[in-house]
DNA sequence: TGTACATCAGTGAACGCGCGTTCACTGATGTAC
DNA sequence: TGTACATCAGTGAACGCGCGTTCACTGATGTAC
């Protein structure tokens, strides 16, 4: 068969949005190439017409994912209250697939070489700057400092959350570090 | 040759240390067992008659080392101050390997079976009990929710801390985690 | 219009490798008689 | 005291398996003449 215009960027998109789902899923350790494939419809032998190395996809799919949570913040500013919320709701401990990609990999991402730290920073950097604008008080300085406190609160409790098994327990986590960053960015 | 009383035990308490530090250097996936027992100075097949599987030493791995740690807090208790220093510090940013089990592997914890998660479980308790108890004021079950939004706080910020490529923004990122957890718990 | 060839996304078998696990064996010592 | 056997921590080769990666091939379509 021959395909159409713009198939295979479309095929590679598919690849890519199955990779960020995985990886954050089971570990980019953990999820190989051959599953990956498979579970976007084609075989093995295909990944690599799209991509040079796993790491390479590694580094989109990363990059997919942050991309993706950035344009819907940035698409409805002014709410760091309704993220928050959401981000340490059981529904985000319960669908690592979909959630932040910080959350799930950050301690792995700090094992890989440094092209994907790098991209990894740049989002990083990104994040912290969004909730920094929305924090009311204070100067460019004290605003960036409390809202990198805040997104390491919002990680480490939600991965705490996730790791722990008595669902109890874990509730109270979450319910503990939304109330904590909420009075952080001064909105309870 | 023949062994001394205690040998085995020794053996085995040599093997679960090598494999706490190369578990939080590595990750659990990525450190084998042939290479964790040639550095504890054996081959690999001498693994069994020790362990019944990978998973079994996960989990001793686990209980040393968050054992360990919980041994260290109350050797010197009522200094929270100087404990969350060292944690939100450079030097404990660049050794993982004898730093905190649950910024080095939270994450893949989760990933884990219900058992390896219940010993987590415990030990995260414990944590946040130790934490609570030296928090000055406040209900108690007050005291236990700040204590939870502060081992979070912590355990976030060390591990994107360690994720980003820039170390003077991994300085920065330790400093405004330092100063809020600090404040967090009254004492700046 | 018909034929020969170029293009190229995708197939699927194979590569070497390291994984977790098993197992027959070693060899130094302790014990029984 | 000397010999035969039991014990057992550790050795190292081998098991099947899945990994990331390579590559000869397929087959539908587009292009040239």
């Amino acid at each position: 068969m021959r395909y159409a215009k713009g198939h295979k960027d479309g095929t590679r998109q598919h690849i890519v949005e199955v990779a960020a789902r995985k990886f954050r899923e089971e570990g980019v350790a953990a999820a190989g190439i051959a599953g990956l494939m498979a579970e976007a419809g084609l075989t093995n032998g295909a990944f690599y017409s799209h991509f040079e190395s796993k790491e390479h996809l590694v580094r989109e799919a990363m990059a997919h994912a942050l991309g993706r949570q950035a344009a819907l913040r940035e698409a409805s500013p002014g709410t760091s209250e309704a993220w928050i919320r959401g981000y340490l709701s059981p529904s985000h401990r319960d669908g690592p697939g979909q959630g932040c990609f910080t959350a799930a990999l950050a301690a792995e991402i700090a094992r890989h070489p440094k092209p994907t730290r790098e991209a990894f920073t740049g989002a990083v950097t990104g994040t912290i700057g969004r909730i920094a604008a929305e924090i009311p008080e204070g100067t460019p300085e004290e605003r960036e400092s409390k809202a990198m406190a805040v997104y390491g609160l919002m990680v480490g409790t939600l991965q705490i959350a996730r790791a722990v098994s008595d669902k109890a327990m874990s509730d109270r986590i979450l319910q503990s570090g939304l109330e904590t960053a909420l009075k952080l960015i001064g909105k309870a």
